[in-house]
RNA sequence: GGUGCCAUAGCCAAGCGGUAAGGCAAAGGUCUGCAACACCUCUAUCCCCAGUUCGAUUCUGGGUGGCACCUCCA
């Protein structure tokens, strides 16, 4: 398949280093907060990145981290006056509820810095033997000058970056563009006993020290937001490869971001909406539709109106699946018709393109339409005289889609209330009887109980509303 | 100041050299007691101006408008 690479800034087709695996990294969380809708987009994006490359034959192992040691951390446990572990243990928790409900799927580890400061530690001392970083006074920076690739990712030059710089109140760093690796303990914080003293380590060295320990030195994979790029990703660049001297990662992937009317959605402007909030309004599967209806590395605006879009188009979609269970219910020929054949045999066209569109810097947009035009083929040939074969062939390349994507896959539900029952039998007398009136009024009765009535052909279907 | 990105119908959004996918909404129709679902029909001088080309939404240059990074943020 073809990757948009931001360190080539061309797509590129990606070839793994090992033929038939992918390792790949993702930045993860800091588990301080219920995480918000543009946290969702990444770990939404990679989740598919993941699975469409599973679905062609890799086997991939992906590694999302958790940040737990954090200032953010920190912050919110004297706010809440716990402990900063029980404040990363309870959003850990709270991550995965999210996550299930937007249908990621777990990555296969998902490590904690708080579990990694050995290799911390070990990393910060090669590079401190390299001579790239120092340490003052119980805190230790990276000497940015010293790594020569330094820029390389966010196409910035070392003298721009040194030019755009903030007035940077620690004085104590070399250069302003210097970062911390480790960071001296201060009252009333987490800290682990270090070569430098007790302390705790900087941010970004966490994903070097991690990625490098789960998945090796050269990893074919790393993803993440845009705004990782500097200095985030930068910076990871230059610990992994400042230490080891290979390449960190040989393809960088990086979604768009989130905008709240064209604006970027940012804890600082306040205009973020936390996933669980919206959950309130919306099933979550919702929001993976919407994200996934556009390209990962557009940015993409956010509000309700365009949310409930994505949710009738998602109806469309289970429509279609829960009529396909409906009608192979009903079946009653085993064998396919030649016509059927020769459809079922067509229908790889839509496969081909779905797959097409994926391979193409995974356009989920151009896919997704792709599975729009199969539903709509379906609703048109598929009906009660469909053979059980036909039914299953469509449902079986339906789901496969879908299931990439991570969408429709909920199960419809199959039992109703035995007082439900009773009335759509009472309002099927009534229309045998033509007592319009009365029929409607369970209608509409029904409706308030959540349930939708709809009288077809075959018979009446009933779907939660 | 440096570095990137974007501009396609009422809304959202693919396409990126051969006169425009898909979804939502609106309109008309088939079906239906009505409705819903489904199906059919209908909806675009691709921001502007030059240039390259037989041919440009797609490439180049110049505008205009918007966004982001260089500071914690996915």
């Amino acid at each position: 398949m073809k990757l948009y690479n931001t360190l080539t800034q061309k797509k590129e087709t990606f070839v793994p280093i090992e033929a038939g695996k992918v390792r790949m990294y993702s930045c993860g969380p800091t588990v301080y907060n219920y995480f918000h809708i543009g946290n969702a987009r990444p770990f939404i994006v990679f989740d598919v990145l993941r699975r469409f490359l599973e679905y062609t034959g890799y086997e991939v192992t992906f590694i999302q981290n958790f940040t737990d040691v954090d200032d953010k951390i920190i912050n919110r446990s004297h706010e809440e006056g716990i402990s900063p572990q029980a404040v990363s243990e309870k959003y850990i928790r709270e991550y995965f509820v999210d996550a299930d409900a937007l249908g990621i799927k777990r990555a296969s580890l998902h490590p904690k810095v708080s579990e990694h400061i050995p290799e911390i530690i070990q990393m910060i001392k090669t590079l401190e033997e390299k001579g790239l970083a120092y340490n003052i006074g119980g805190n230790v920076y990276y000497r940015v000058d010293h790594f020569r690739d330094y820029g390389k990712l966010s196409k910035q030059s070392i003298e721009d970056l040194k030019s755009g710089a903030r007035i940077d109140i620690n004085d104590e760093k070399q250069s302003p563009l210097d970062f911390a690796l480790w960071k001296k303990k201060k009252e009333g914080e987490p800290y682990w006993e270090s070569p430098w003293g007790q302390g705790r380590p900087g941010w970004h060295i966490e994903c070097s020290a991690m990625s490098r320990k789960h998945l090796g030195e050269t990893i074919d994979i790393h993803g993440g937001g845009q705004d990782l790029i500097f200095p985030h990703h930068e910076n990871e660049i230059a610990q992994s490869e400042g230490s080891c001297g290979k390449p960190f990662a040989n393809y960088w992937v990086h979604n768009g971001y989130i905008n709240i009317n064209n604006e970027k959605m940012s804890k600082s402007k306040g205009n973020f909406f936390t996933v669980r909030d919206i959950a309130k309004t919306f099933d979550l599967e919702v929001v993976r539709m919407f994200l996934l209806m556009a390209h990962y590395r557009s940015p993409v605006n956010f509000s309700e109106p365009l949310l409930q879009q994505a949710q009738t188009a998602l109806e469309r979609l289970y429509t279609a699946k829960y009529q396909m269970l409906f009608l192979l219910e009903k079946a009653v020929a085993a064998t396919a018709s030649e016509d059927e054949i020769r459809w079922i045999t067509a229908l790889d066209k839509y496969k081909k393109s779905y797959i097409e569109a994926m391979e193409d810097d995974l356009n989920t947009a151009d896919a997704i339409s792709v599975i729009f035009e199969l539903v709509r083929e379906l609703n048109t040939f598929l009906d009660e005289n469909s053979s059980k074969p036909a039914i299953l062939a469509a449902q079986a390349l339906f789901g496969e889609l879908t299931t990439v994507l991570g969408l429709a896959v909920k199960e419809k539900e199959t039992s109703l209330d035995a007082d439900v029952e009773a009335l759509i039998e009472q309002r099927q007398a009534a229309r045998k009887a033509k007592d319009f009136k009365r029929s409607d009024e369970i209608r509409d009765q029904l409706l308030a109980m959540g349930i939708v009535l709809e009288d077809t052909r075959e018979g009446v279907k009933w779907k939660k509303a």
